[in-house]
DNA sequence: CAGTGGTCTAGACCACCTT
DNA sequence: AGGTGGTCTAGACCACTGA
């Protein structure tokens, strides 16, 4: 018995890290159950040895299971995989991203989109310097094609400067956002909830003063810039956020 | 000039661990603003070499901070405090504790407060054996002498035997749950939005029909045992979630 | 080119848990 | 008492950035 080590393979000449090869493979014989919920991992020491790693690589691969809240370690015990229910991923998501993840078919009706100096409260939102140049973006998102959600967003021409409407209508902004090589790192978003206006109903298809889910939400790439704000509203009876939290 | 190693001070025979001192410090210092958004840590070989610590121990502090997104590192440049707006805090919070860090005054009415075996709905959010006891809790929450919230919560009677229902009377939930012991982890919540029922527009003093926040949330420990269940709906135009997530 | 963070090694001692 | 993870050291080589 040499435990769960001989389903590891390793690359020496791969230029992926040896931690993240070997993370990502315990990922996987988790996530498909040969690694089953409450079982234990060989030691530190022992899977090191096996793999012919050193402890601290070995322990930097667990970590970043531990991080994701896959493995428990116990000091004196060992480390367990923990309950199967428990595992949810902690993920930046857009609306588009959810909709295909659940096989609805999303569609964009670009309702406005311009240039323009920001006005104040988008400026401070975004942190801008007073003048900056930012897109303003307004669409309908359908999923079935029911109506589903009325999005504003607005962020720095810099940021993507060749964005254009045509885009929109094809994929959602986060998408636009990563083949212009924006990778989002951080997002502080507020939701709430209150009456659709006359406005918005006749948009969304809902009737007079139908409950919304409320979103605002400001995203920062790997250096901190803050990239985007959207303000957001989604028919209640169709759209609900999913949040989870590991505290460190 | 010997850069912010000056302002930092370890204790070697303190029990906390040299990279944790380390990097409470330097967040203090970026709290206070003594090291400004946008300026530059010293190269992790200086600081290690100025604090006398390996440089693996001080990448272990820096790391921490990254984590928490206070800083950001970029390989052949150095390592910079983010953009002051980007650092909020993830954390796993409870109406009690935002309440009270907004200096809200707190009140609970305890509505209902009994044991019994969990029904299926509940036991499945658990991820109970059949027949397993679990409290079921029902409470107003106030703030400012205004009604804010109705709150549902199901917790197995083992988690925290000694539970009363005057103890959630004088605090919040998760307080009490700290000490008995109880440490939170991950919890995962769905938030949605909904038309008040007559019955909840009542306790909660709004009109008929008024668009209430829903929020249901299962919370583990740091074994991966499910410690509670909770179903709570909030005034919509008192109280809004506000969530920061960090991708990995 | 020099300097930075990213990765990796081969040890060591300790605190904690189980037996 | 023996085994586990938690911490720490003193090096090494590499990839990437900027001047």
């Amino acid at each position: 018995m040499d435990g769960i080590a001989s389903l590891i393979t390793i690359d020496r000449f791969s230029p992926v890290p040896l931690y993240f090869q070997v993370a990502t493979t315990l990922e996987d014989l988790i996530e498909s159950g040969q690694l089953p919920a409450g079982s234990r991992l060989d030691t530190e020491v022992t899977l090191a040895d096996r793999l012919g790693l050193s402890r601290p690589t070995m322990r930097q691969a667990i970590q970043t299971l531990v991080d994701k809240g896959l493995v428990v370690r116990k000091r004196g015990v060992g480390t367990q995989v923990v309950h199967s229910a428990v595992r949810r991923k902690v993920e930046l998501t857009s609306l588009d991203d959810d909709l295909r993840r659940a096989n609805r078919e999303p569609r964009t009706q670009v309702l406005a989109f311009s240039v323009a100096p920001a006005p104040e409260p988008i400026r401070a939102a975004l942190h801008l310097e007073p003048g900056t140049e930012v897109f303003t973006i307004e669409r309908l998102r359908f999923a079935d094609d029911e109506p589903l959600a009325l999005m504003h967003n607005h962020l720095p021409r810099a940021v993507a400067p060749g964005l254009t409407a045509a885009q929109l209508g094809e994929r959602g902004l986060y998408q636009v956002l990563r083949e212009h090589g924006v990778q989002l790192r951080i997002a502080d978003q507020t939701i709430g909830a209150r009456r659709a206006t006359t406005a918005e109903a006749r948009l969304l298809g809902e009737g007079r003063g139908a409950p919304l889910l409320t979103m605002q939400r400001t995203a920062y790439d790997h250096a901190g810039r803050a990239v985007e704000f959207g303000s957001h509203v989604y028919r209640a009876d169709r759209y609900s956020f999913e949040v989870s939290l590991v505290a460190r």
